[in-house]
DNA sequence: ACTTACATTGCAATCCATTACAACCAAATA
DNA sequence: TATTTGGTTGTAATGGATTGCAATGTAAGT
């Protein structure tokens, strides 16, 4: 573990001083080109390489910026994050990943975390849908020094820039794709509407109903929650009402399937009989032979959108940012589960 | 942006020096009661948090580990990852993550980037089966302070941990699964074999085919990319040759998948004419009605592992660390695609 | 020959926290 | 009373790089 070479190093190879040694290193105008020639040199000779450390102490900026998400082993956050990779890696950024698991404490706790290790910014897809309360998460606010930027699973904050999906015209257009297949009792599976993006989704789905002249039946309205299991229960219980319903327009790809699996279980058609529509186009929605007809959030450009509006809130820190809210249109991806041929 | 406080600041509120309040801060044992009482209030009261950017420069600890990996939006990868951060983070961690895209280049840019912010330590899948030449390798290489940990796409490299999985025991069972269920005649496709991984995999198929008494069949073994449209490809050549098999390996999912839906829209039944095995058990082979039997390469313990094994390497940098290659054993998860009943 | 100006380089402070070593004061001991 | 001792706190260096200002030297201008 022979120890890395600094620039004072260089400098007393040379009998110059570290500041030369610094100036000559960053082109500085100042310089004599022999001078810099010969430390370019001798650096290149001794494997100098600069401590960003170092830098970022004095400089104030560390170039890494901190991604918390609830979890990272979903396609939907880590494409997200693929995409705030790529875009700000070219610009000198680092990425620091953090999860919640949708544990309260540890959000604040993560931010906090980041904060102390002096992260430039922080993008992040809330977990928890109570955040504003919170003391750690107000200090980020108050400390605009460091941008923050939601994606996807927002809160409304005055101030606090997000890039999200129209989740309202996914839910509508969803909608009104079942109701032009003919589907008059259409299913929905909502998430958490504390959220909302699955707000924003049901209240789409309404309005598709409304616009359309089908009067909303509640009872075929099923709060679930994202995975196979749970997507199962409800189609149970909807396949168990006296009028079960021709569609069901889920908000979570997995509790789609849950239901799609049901559903074909007890013998039912998919799409003759129920039509399915999810919602992330989940890799497996396409890779079924039965494939799910789901809603495209786009999430790698997500993320680079993401990480653009950071890019732009670093570059004008002292000035009075006006937050930008940036609503991507999603895509509905008509599949087999809901095309009536 | 009110700057953030120090203990510079602490020190002049008080009357004291910053020395003492770092000691009061960080319980040091020489300080009087009543000055941490004091130095701890004030610190409370003006919102003092420790720069941990001056605590890693005075250190040489960052506490940021850099973890590189082909591309994150992968299920494997992701899941990796999740084990890496859920096992560092309590130790104090920060996961700094890098892809890499397969492209050469950017593999070895990748590595000096993170040895400029000075993590603590690299994780990584190499993407890049000619890594060893390279200087940026082998730079990290000599650097001894700074661990390496190899996880699945490893080189074998002297004094490189790794961690890995059984991947001829995984090739070998799956195929000894095909040769249990009838079949005989029996394809493998097989992924770049300069990847220790996918030629284990090869060699655990060959070897389970001899012991079996089996001749293989040269024409039988064909390679790949990991995707659903080369899987189809492939297949579509096995089935074109005088006598198609009647089982297919193959060392990915996504080819598995692409045979899958080659063979089904043939007419071909599967296990029934055409039993299939991928490797990797991603999420969607256990989601599909006609459900993929797989490898399970247990990527979340993977990660978990790998971070225990940086973590011990950290702990003795001095001592003259022996490489640890630790093998975790994959499991055959069968499922409807080889199950012949 | 003397001043002016410019081109280079050095000095020292700064970013923030840690820590070996020195210094100080008061109480206890000889 | 003189001295040792222990408990606290201060001094200053350290980690590595940047940068405003000062200083030096040299060539050009008058």
């Amino acid at each position: 573990m022979e120890k890395k070479t600094t620039i004072y190093d260089i400098a007393a190879k040379l009998g110059l001083t570290a500041a030369t040694v610094s100036r000559a290193l960053n082109n500085n105008a100042k310089i004599s080109l022999n001078t810099r020639k010969l430390v370019l040199e001798t650096a290149l000779e001794m494997n100098y390489e600069q401590n960003k450390l170092a830098l970022a102490l004095k400089s104030g900026k560390s170039y890494n910026v901190g991604v918390i998400v609830p979890r990272i082993d979903s396609n939907f956050f880590s494409t997200v994050i693929r995409g705030i990779e790529e875009e700000l890696y070219p610009k000198g950024y680092h990425v620091i990943i953090c999860q919640t698991h949708n544990q309260e404490n540890l959000e604040i706790e993560k931010i906090n975390s980041l904060l102390n290790v002096q992260v430039d910014g922080i993008l992040m897809s809330i977990s928890n849908a109570d955040l504003e309360e919170d003391k750690g998460f107000n200090k980020l606010l108050k400390n605009k020094g460091t941008p923050l930027v939601f994606f996807d699973r927002k809160k409304d904050i005055k101030g606090v820039s997000s890039v999200t999906i129209d989740d309202f015209k996914g839910g509508y257009d969803a909608t009104k794709h079942l109701i032009e297949q003919g589907c008059r009792r259409i299913a929905h599976l909502y998430n958490d509407r504390k959220f909302e993006i699955f707000n924003n989704r049901f209240l789409g789905y309404r309005q598709a109903l409304l616009d359309n002249g089908i009067e909303f039946d509640e009872s075929l309205e099923i709060e679930t929650i994202s995975n196979v299991a749970e997507g199962r229960k409800s189609a149970r219980e909807l396949l168990g009402r006296d009028r079960p319903p021709d569609a069901i327009f889920s908000s979570s790809d997995f509790a789609a399937l849950g239901a799609l699996q049901e559903i074909r279980e007890r013998g039912l058609g998919i799409p003759e009989d129920i039509c399915i529509v999810g919602f992330s186009n989940e890799p497996f929605t396409k890779f079924m032979e039965l494939t799910i007809t789901s809603v495209d959030q786009f999430p790698m450009e997500m993320g680079k959108v993401a990480a653009q509006v950071f890019l732009e809130e670093v570059s004008n820190i002292q000035d009075i940012k006006i937050a930008k809210n940036i609503v991507l249109t999603p895509e509905l991806i008509v599949r087999k589960s809901s095309l009536k041929t």
